[in-house]
DNA sequence: CACATATCTACACTTGACGTAAGGTTTAGA
DNA sequence: TCTAAACCTTACGTCAAGTGTAGATATGTG
């Protein structure tokens, strides 16, 4: 149907990972082909670029492939896939919200603590370091 | 000095990992016991403790080891410690912060996302069930 | 001192997320 | 049709962050 397909290596560099990182993720059923016959070559459509735009965000914050398979069809199923195990699928969203607003604790907690530390080693520097005004 | 030592059992059991993990945390140089003769058992104090609580943090936060035991000292060094190298570290934690402001940038977009996502399912589920109310 | 634990070092193994290379097949273009 | 480039599968290699285990040593207690 639609007209724009691109095969592996384009879309390999537009997403800016390796082919072997494409094949990886075929094979924990993150992306896939539109369509394939036997061995012939893989064609992808838009949604393949999109979906691996949402895996490097996810994976920066620092959930593994496994966890991202789990909450990937989020932002890509259609709602008829989504009436198979609905609740299964809240669970799993909330299970996440909850770790995600732990880690924004932590990390504005770390946030904090670089900042003053930060201040601080300022400090000292400017301390040890008054020559500067040869 | 301090009376409040333990042995790496111990150490392991309060901050809930293995000796083993102890060992290779203290060969990559994040942590050390503070007395020992030869090969006879490590003796750790309270900072041992506080440095595991820590880098379970800062791992939580998706920091490798290795960049942990660029920022770890900062939580336990001294000044002394601090005066070599001051700029370098300051380099280092001027790093983090971006990168942290970033993260914080993405959690939160994601965190938007997942509460979408749960508001949209439960409108699904409650459309599906209805006869809940038998 | 004897003995039961607890630790010690060293080497090997595992898992996740790929990298790299070999050898064969598909596809696009002259 | 012929060929080069792109792609295919298969399989071994790598790196981080551990885990397992064996055989030797250290330590605390009766």
């Amino acid at each position: 149907m639609s007209v724009d397909n691109m095969k592996i290596g384009d879309l390999a560099r537009r997403a800016g990972v390796s082919q072997r990182t494409i094949h990886y993720y075929e094979r924990l059923g993150l992306i896939s082909p539109v369509a394939r016959e036997g061995a012939s070559h893989r064609l992808y459509e838009e949604e393949a670029f999109a979906r691996l735009e949402k895996i490097a965000a996810l994976k920066r914050l620092g959930l593994s492939l496994e966890e991202i398979q789990q909450v990937i069809d989020m932002y890509f199923a259609d709602a008829d896939t989504h009436l198979q195990g609905k609740q299964k699928v809240i669970d799993i969203l909330k299970g996440q919200l909850s770790k995600v607003d732990v880690q924004l604790g932590e990390l504005s907690e770390f946030r904090r603590d670089l900042i003053q530390n930060i201040q601080h080693m300022e400090h000292l520097y400017d301390d040890a370091v008054p020559d500067k005004r040869a």
